[in-house]
DNA sequence: TTGCTCCTCACGTCACGTGAGGTGGC
DNA sequence: TTGCTCCTCACGTCACGTGAGGTGGC
């Protein structure tokens, strides 16, 4: 954009340097790169600037400060009639933008999770973090089989809920019966199923291990952890349950 | 993380490659940087990683999921005690990753602005960036002028109200003789004020230009623009309102 | 003549991707 | 023996920053 009151004078690079805020290198780059070309150079080859170029520069800049590539904009400075493209580079950028807004959004939130974990431990090794990592990775697989469980366990206690109301209402005390037989059968399908499934990581050597059934069972635990012994390291304390496949054959390939 | 089935066999590069979801390059990668050097080589020269070395790849992996640079990576291992630095150092990209969403966040902006202005434009060129750039930077300037003016209206517009209350009350009109002696140069002055700090882009030839106070002043005009001429290509037209500062010497220099 | 500006190489950045040309291992 | 994997260079990426060593321009 030119001021209608200056002459057609010449800038040199340190000027338009400094009146675009860039470096005189950028300047310099952006000749080498072929976006902005002074249009004449001085006697001793020093490069100086139209007004024009001037204006072009402060184009340049601003569509920089967007974020678009030098490639984009000489491309667009290169086509005949730039007004056709330019929205779409800039709808392009902007959808580059998102995605990489989204990207930083995924990175902060897994930093967040990781940082909420290692306070919550009360002692914690580099290789944590591993285990960190393989309990945020399995995290969706435990949740669905804890559901799962939720889900089978419904009917069960609706019979509960329903013998009992026969029991009260009128004194059908041997539908409790029934559903003991149904009820103690599936606790145990449903125990093995889980303990199956989960595994627990110890703290100390970091192995993840599968105690058994009955050990599990009547350990102290949390929702996330129960205390148990390492097989490994013969460590006791409190250990994060997560989801391990069942057991496969020795020689079977892990993905 | 080991598991504690396995026996202490080696894996290739491929192998850890394809159990940590990055490429064989990533691995080499990492042993030429250091932060993964394999525990072995075979006698042909090949890499061969360790359960160990397993567990630290998962670490490595997760920690560049989060953008942790490999420097810091390093660092964090040739700590004797890791812990005490893990936490400043995820803390640290914490803040990293907020300084660039706030940054795409800023572009974004901008760039919305831009593709905004131009959909308002009825014809536009590559030269109308240059417009809109200035209009941006100009933008809190212009609207400081514009809060000027409203302010120093404020205690006029009382007095007009005053001068029409005492009017309708006690029949003083000769109040409202005061006011226009007041209101009248206020005008003036403002008019002057303001026309002396705006100026007008030009969406043909992109020059600003400063019409006299009298063109100005009749001149259909909306918030954002006023229908002049350009002194420099002769259009006529809406040209958009812009902060531009008074006339200054001729050899003074713009910063 | 003295500062200051500007010039041209040319290396460094960051985490790999992508060949090229050669070899190990089942 | 044949594929397949893996090896080591080594260049390319992106927009400059940062010297080094030399010169133009007031």
């Amino acid at each position: 954009m030119s001021q209608s009151k200056e002459k057609t004078n010449l800038y040199t690079t340190g000027e338009i340097a400094k009146l675009c805020g860039v470096s005189v290198r950028t300047v310099q780059y952006y000749d080498d790169r072929g976006v902005l070309i002074p249009c004449t150079l001085s006697e001793g080859g020093r490069r100086l600037y139209s007004e024009e170029d001037l204006g072009r520069m402060r184009i340049i800049c601003f569509l920089r400060e967007v974020g678009l590539p030098i490639n984009s904009i000489s491309a667009l400075f290169a086509e005949e009639k730039p007004e056709s493209i330019i929205s779409l580079l800039l709808e392009e950028q902007e959808k580059t933008l998102r995605e990489e807004l989204a990207e930083r959004q995924a990175k902060l939130e897994l930093l967040e999770d990781i940082r909420r974990e290692l306070k919550a431990m009360e002692y914690f090794s580099v290789e944590s973090i591993g285990d960190i990592a393989y309990m945020m990775k399995q995290k969706n697989k435990l949740t669905k089989i804890r559901w799962t469980m939720v889900l089978t366990g419904i009917p069960v206690t609706v019979l509960e809920l329903g013998a009992i109301a026969l029991g009260i209402a009128f004194g059908l005390w041997w539908t409790l019966a029934i559903w003991a037989a149904v009820a103690v059968p599936w606790g145990i399908a449903v125990s093995k199923y889980y303990f199956s499934h989960v595994g627990y990581i110890c703290p100390q050597c970091h192995t993840i291990f599968k105690p058994t059934i009955k050990e599990s069972f009547w350990a102290y635990h949390t929702p996330r952890m129960r205390r148990l012994i390492c097989p490994t390291c013969g460590r006791k304390g409190l250990c994060v349950e997560v989801y391990y496949e069942p057991l496969r054959k020795e020689n079977e390939k892990h993905d």
